[in-house]
DNA sequence: CTACGAGTTCAAGCCGACTTGAGGTCAAGC
DNA sequence: GCTTGACCTCAAGTCGGCTTGAACTCGTAG
């Protein structure tokens, strides 16, 4: 398998040939050459293609991504950098476990008022939704989460 | 506790009296009033924000959100929504759970491209970050995961 | 030789969720 | 009575990640 248009990456990863082109402006992946105008790929390109999806799958920004990825495509970051990472899709999981066992629970729980129920409250306080002080019951805070986005002033509750 | 001015309920929730102003003309809350120009706000207003920022947490748009509020803000989907939200926020689970594994593991495999390890390769896999028939070895495909983002053609890895 | 279709460039557009800025209103304190 | 400052409206801007469109260039099949 020699080297690939533009077109054949694009049929072998599902990735729009105008992404591919946006990815290279980027500096994210990189033609080997040009046959007249047209670009060629070497097929080393789909594994790192598979690389960024991974990144992009794990909310990554591009940006992120390519801080991640040497020239040739070897993770490039070091075992701590990697780690944090790692931390950080953590504790998104952990959000993202604790609010949808409040949906589950809210589908079935029969109390009124969501926040009234406890169990639900538990789920949003451990989501980390927000700091509220809301009335019923004792008040619960939570510290805010924030989630890799650009300039915020207070609490963000954003995943992206 | 009375009705509260935009920015007590700035400063109780941390949401931005901005943000405030967009949500009301988006629908998701609503101000009890005006006194003068400035509008009144039931203290309900701060559970029903606490609502939506579980959503936001969870990686909802807003449209979604408010399709699951009732006006009094409690939930108004019937169980099958809310248990389709819960699966598909158990989908991304898998698939960042799946993601942050590679992520530890690329921090300390010694495998000088990190495809050609077999446990990263399962981690890409598991993550279904795109659809890859990656050379080394055998090859590899998984479905395209489709998380909630707006017309997209083929395969979309996108989280947000 | 010429037409075709697949590729190219560059600028502009789009989406969601907000933020920002200019200019206006109004209740309260001096 | 006048200033102040918090609030208001409305339009426009921002950001990331692409997509779209117009206008152009090639290699190749007929």
């Amino acid at each position: 398998m020699k080297d690939m248009d533009i077109a054949e990456v694009s049929r072998r990863t599902g990735v729009p040939a105008s992404t591919l082109r946006y990815y290279e402006e980027k500096g994210l992946i990189a033609s080997i050459g040009r046959r007249g105008l047209r670009r060629l790929f070497d097929p080393a390109v789909l594994e790192r293609l598979a690389l960024i999806a991974l990144g992009r799958a794990g909310g990554f920004a591009l940006d992120e991504i390519s801080a991640m990825l040497m020239p040739d495509g070897l993770p490039k970051m070091d075992r701590e950098r990697l780690d944090a990472k790692a931390d950080e899709l953590d504790r998104t999981i952990q959000r993202l476990t604790a609010i949808r066992e409040a949906l589950r629970h809210a589908a079935r729980c029969p109390a009124a008022r969501p926040m009234e129920c406890p169990t639900f409250r538990r789920a949003v306080r451990l989501a980390g939704a927000g700091r509220f002080e809301v009335a019923p019951i004792g008040s619960f805070k939570a510290e805010a989460v924030s989630v890799t986005r650009h300039r915020r002033k207070t609490s963000d509750v954003g995943l992206e």
